[in-house]
RNA sequence: UCCCCAGUAGCUCAAUUGGCAGAGCGGGUGACUGUUAAUCACUAGGUUCGCGGUUCAAGUCCGUGCUGGGGAGCCA
């Protein structure tokens, strides 16, 4: 099929005697003897308006096309007289590829609410705003490859079933093969052992780190902890990268540059989209991420936060006191209110983060470092990895695991250990920052959640 | 998992103290020679989320279940 995408249209630098453009109808308005058909392909945020002058042919087509119809018209593109676009199709001719019944199609000409469009997530791409999410994406995407290679990191693919039951995060999917119900015991199941999927592709790619370099891992983990707020889904994709012979320093440090990439990216490539968000969905977007970029990041030692936050005239729900974990409200209230950008907390008590993390000289810190960023909460979570076998054993005994399950970790501390350090951050997340969504289901093209699997 | 709120036409929402279930948009039909989510006229459209209860009478009150949303926890 010759057609010529919307976007191109759109973008001609002169009249075409000949084009063929295909799409969905987005509305049709009928005068007497002639039709203005908006179509849309997805190509880009922009319909493209086409006119076509009635003949009882097209008449007997056109009856047939309503909002959601799938059409191609064929025509000349010339400058239009109308207000509002420079390019339109005149129409020739138009084929009803697909029609749409206008009693039962549930997308209409105007605004629907966010809950309703969860309810229909297989056709609300065909919306402008869910268009704009996915095209954003897309590029948000292709924006992580782009940085990682400039960088010269290294693309690890780390399995998404895996026999390690505590990777450190979450209560996690079982994977089995066996019946449902089956009572037949694990060493008969496909593995020969239990299996889940995939909560974090850390250790494995800490293996790379230790042996390319600079590595990264970009795919799909899953957390069967049943969280119902507007952050949490139960399969997200997470961007973890690692690098060898580096500190928390070169960590946050390489955090920063990419978040600030990644929206010097999507701003510069996807101008038209975000302007829909910063236009209808959050007013404040543009500020947002001005701000981010204008200035470093805030970092401060966990230590120091427990002091500001305990001198804080706020009252907090929940009391403060070293230790303890920061709650929702205290990471806003560092980032909104104290500080008003993004945050690094870091050197985390060590009883509140995983064994793996790096045991600081004071004995009672590890080398962690969280990013908050307004709105969000927690966009990053990342630490210098314990690279010192003796502290790293002692610290698994300190927390009950066993050394026989992680022997393949271990051994990367055995042989030619080296200092590494690495950080996860959640896909969905930097996609909301860059778009001002406020609820993850809604940037992901099928999300699930806890009771929800239905496309 | 806990706390709070909501569920009425295809969608977004009204409905006074418990007293005849409504509007806008969308749909259908018609009109209109340049419209921009076109406009104008006419028109159809309801198991008021399910189940049980109180009452002469329930969209409205009570119980329960389901679904959705907000907040919290867990985390990315």
């Amino acid at each position: 099929m010759k057609r010529t995408k919307i976007k191109a249209a759109l973008n001609a630098t002169g009249p075409m005697d000949e084009i063929t453009i295909m799409g969905w109808v987005r509305t049709k308005r009928d005068n007497k003897g002639f039709s203005f058909v908006e179509l849309n392909d997805g190509s880009c945020l922009v319909n493209i308006q086409a006119v076509i002058d009635h003949t009882p042919e097209i008449e007997a087509a056109l009856d047939r096309v309503g909002t959601g119809a799938s059409v191609s018209i064929t025509g000349e593109l010339v400058e239009s007289p109308g207000k509002g676009q420079k390019w339109e199709v005149r129409g020739r001719s138009i084929e009803v590829l697909g029609e749409a019944d206008q009693e039962t199609f549930p997308l209409q000409k105007k605004r629907h609410s966010d809950e309703f469009l969860r309810g229909i997530a297989h056709l609300r791409p065909r919306t402008n705003k869910y268009g704009a999410i996915f095209r954003i994406r897309s590029e948000l995407a292709q924006a992580i490859h782009k940085f990682f290679a400039e960088k010269e990191f290294y693309y690890i693919h780390t399995p998404i079933i895996t026999g390690s039951d505590c990777e450190g995060a979450g209560e996690m999917f079982r994977v089995t093969s066996l019946e449902h119900g089956s009572t037949q015991p694990p060493d008969m199941d496909f593995f020969g052992k239990p299996a889940q999927l995939t909560v974090s592709g850390q250790l494995s790619v800490e293996m790379f780190a230790l042996s390319l370099g600079d590595v990264y891992t970009f795919g799909p983990t899953f957390r069967a902890e049943n969280s119902n707020t507007p952050r949490h889904v139960a399969e997200f994709w997470m961007i973890e990268p690692e690098m060898a012979f580096a500190d928390l320093a070169d960590d946050m440090d390489l955090a920063e540059e990419m978040i600030k990439y990644l929206i010097t990216h999507i701003m510069d490539h996807c101008p038209d989209d975000v302007d829909l968000f910063a236009k209808w969905v959050d007013k404040s977007l543009m500020p947002t991420l001005e701000n981010i970029l204008k200035e470093p990041f805030k970092r401060l030692p966990y230590t120091e936060a427990i002091d500001i936050l305990k001198k804080a005239k706020k009252g907090f729900e929940f009391p403060v006191e070293w230790g303890m974990d920061l709650q929702t409200e205290h990471e806003r209230f560092l980032c909104e209110e104290q500080f008003k950008k993004p945050v690094y907390v870091y050197d985390y008590p060590k009883t509140i983060k995983p064994f793996y993390m790096r045991m600081n000289d004071d004995g009672r810190t590890v080398a962690a470092m969280d990013c908050l960023v307004p709105r969000i909460g927690e966009l990053i979570g990342g630490s210098q990895r314990e690279e010192r076998m003796d502290v790293l054993q002692a610290r698994m005994g300190e927390m009950g695991l066993s050394e026989e399950d992680y022997w393949w970790y271990l051994d990367s501390r055995r042989y030619g250990t080296a200092p590494h350090a690495g950080f996860g951050m959640g896909f969905e997340r930097m996609l909301m920052l860059v778009t001002g969504v406020a609820n993850i289901r809604d940037v992901m093209p099928f999300p699930r959640t806890p009771n929800s699997l239905d496309f």
